[in-house]
DNA sequence: CATGAATGAGGCTTCATTCAT
DNA sequence: AATGAATGAAGCCTCATTCAT
């Protein structure tokens, strides 16, 4: 403790203050409609002052994606070891809505990257601490399946593709079922939908079931 | 016969014109980075001809969707009533496969539209477009779940939430091999990885099997 | 008759049918935001024709004001000469509230044109031809004036002086009435202001009265 | 004291200079011709900047007329309340004189404003600015003609149709010698032909004179 | 003569980013 | 560190005018 490490609290503070007003700003406006002003405003700051934390709009934006992959990556790797891969499927399910409840506008952020525009206007350093963090999480879940396949469990299919089919299915489902309740307002059916979502999965999955 | 149906053709040609030049630059640049400027060069027509085809730049982006979700439905459409639900399954992947594959740019285009900015800032005329459109298509996709629940080949689960589970996994795993070969360009393995997921959603909603 | 006449008519008709679509479009909208091919529509007609009977926007507009200009110097040629000027003086008046009601919005468009942007961008031949029928008419007004000084009715004051506040108050009035209506839609008070204004005036310039 | 208030101040100055420049371009080249990018030139900023003062080119514009009416209805606040209705009439003169001498340009600007384009396309705000300022203004001048009227020293007319004549007379003369100047390059004779307007003017609406 | 599709210059406006204070 | 005024590039869109048919 000491002036040194308050002043980096402090920042660390401030760092914080503004990513909320972002995700505040990006889910409501999208990216392209948000404004840094805007932003600035949400988070009781000028415009100026979001640029000493960050070094740009584009960075802002990606910085939220990367809390969310960070906290993915910290929760797949706590997935208990000692599990059968259809556990650890079940696991898998539950650390995915987790990730989704852990800031859905956010999740919805990320899954946007994956598939809009930014992605083909992002600066190659964020592209691949994004790439980078995503290539780690994938693993994992490629793991499960390798191990399920192994030993005999799982159908014997490709475990990188199945990872594909999760993650597509997971942020597939996340993005349309969004999408649904912003064309109309509804009630919103994402964690059944997801529930059903793996259960046929695992049905599919799984070896002579 | 004669010379009006010869300025109706004419017209019809550069609307496709245009929407061929304008594929080809969104599919380059994602929407905002796309210029009308560029879109009028790339068609041989001047900016302000393209505004006499399309109100706006965004009814541009959206009519490239729309016409694959009017393919997309008129291929729902010819799906032989005849065949059993896990037939029709089946037949559902090559649809929305050859849906893909019929433009594989402006899909994603598609799928970019339910999951982004510009949905958000679309005027009321072309959404409802755009909604009619995939209900339809969703219905009928919806229509092939019940069938199978009725006649007791399909578990017995909400149909929409499996049509939703459809949708969202082939949009989820379009949109993600999309972004894994633009990350690094490797091989495309969207379609084993397509043929998988059904595969694996067929054993997940067959009954008894 | 014969052929040549009838073309010839045929070609005035035209160019009658344009003016009285671009009066119509010219007083709902004003010059700037009419357009020209709103104008064409209305005459049912397409804009390339409009092309034929008028050089460009500009010179459609000023049509419009000489023909009220014309019809203003034909009827200030026709004020019988024997009358005394305190009777020309009133009978100005009907002559000016004539023009007025021969067509309101073209008289409104034709005090417009002296005080706005266009009389700034107008070509020269357009401006000399505005120019000379206004001298012409305001020579008639002028010599009003001039008669009544000399022969004593008048009080002696400089006739083109004199003029131009009689010209100046009645577009002026018109000109303000008009505002006032379009700012309030109350009832229109046009007609009274200016009998009033006359009173007034010829109290005014009426010696020993 | 201090900084803040420097700011202000500076603020301030910032909107005059753009005014200023605003001003010479538009009476220049009149408000459709005129560019934004022009008066920012002029006022030795970018054009961006402007926005920053005025929300849009209709606002700047309407600002200048603003200043103007403000300053019309400050002069006519101070004509002193102990003189004689004719007094008060010349007094009126004097003070429409010095508003047109005040800013000849703007006050050009003005009347065009109440009879041009703009009015119909000028937001709702800006509109109930302006005419809240005038209609204050008018009243004022009506209260010199009713206190005329009720002492007995002016003929009784309607007092509102007596304020329409003076405002219609003085816009109407200011906007028409402008225009006659602008033809034809000669001497400016808008002082003595108010002169004159005005003399007349009070010998109509004199009683009994 | 009539058409109306095509042109393309040009304007307004927005907004990410910088920098003097 | 924080501010927020200033920048200026860049884009969308309109519309008068032309011209091939």
């Amino acid at each position: 403790m000491g002036i040194p490490e308050r002043k980096q609290k402090e920042k660390e503070r401030r760092r914080q203050q503004i990513l909320v007003a972002a995700k505040r700003v990006f889910s409501e406006k999208g990216f392209t409609k948000a404004t840094i002003e805007e932003i600035a405003k949400s988070a009781e700051l000028s415009s100026g002052t979001l640029y000493l934390y960050f070094r740009n709009k584009e960075e802002l934006w990606v910085s939220l994606s990367l809390r969310v992959l960070q906290y993915l990556l910290m929760r797949l790797e706590h997935i208990d070891d000692g599990l059968e891969p259809p556990e650890k499927l079940r696991a898998l399910k539950e650390v995915l809505y987790d990730v989704y409840e852990f800031d859905p506008s956010v999740a919805i952020n990320m899954f946007h990257l994956q598939s809009s525009d930014i992605l083909k206007n992002l600066s190659p350093e964020m592209l691949s601490e994004i790439t980078g963090l995503t290539r780690q999480a994938l693993d994992k879940i490629s793991g499960i399946f390798q191990e399920g396949i192994r030993e005999g469990s799982f159908v014997d299919r490709h475990p990188v593709a199945l990872t594909d089919i999760v993650w597509g299915m997971f942020s597939g489902v996340v993005l349309w079922e969004n999408s649904k309740n912003l064309l109309n307002r509804e009630r919103d059916y994402l964690r059944p939908t997801l529930e059903l979502a793996f259960e046929l999965l695992e049905r599919g999955v799984r070896k002579g079931s």
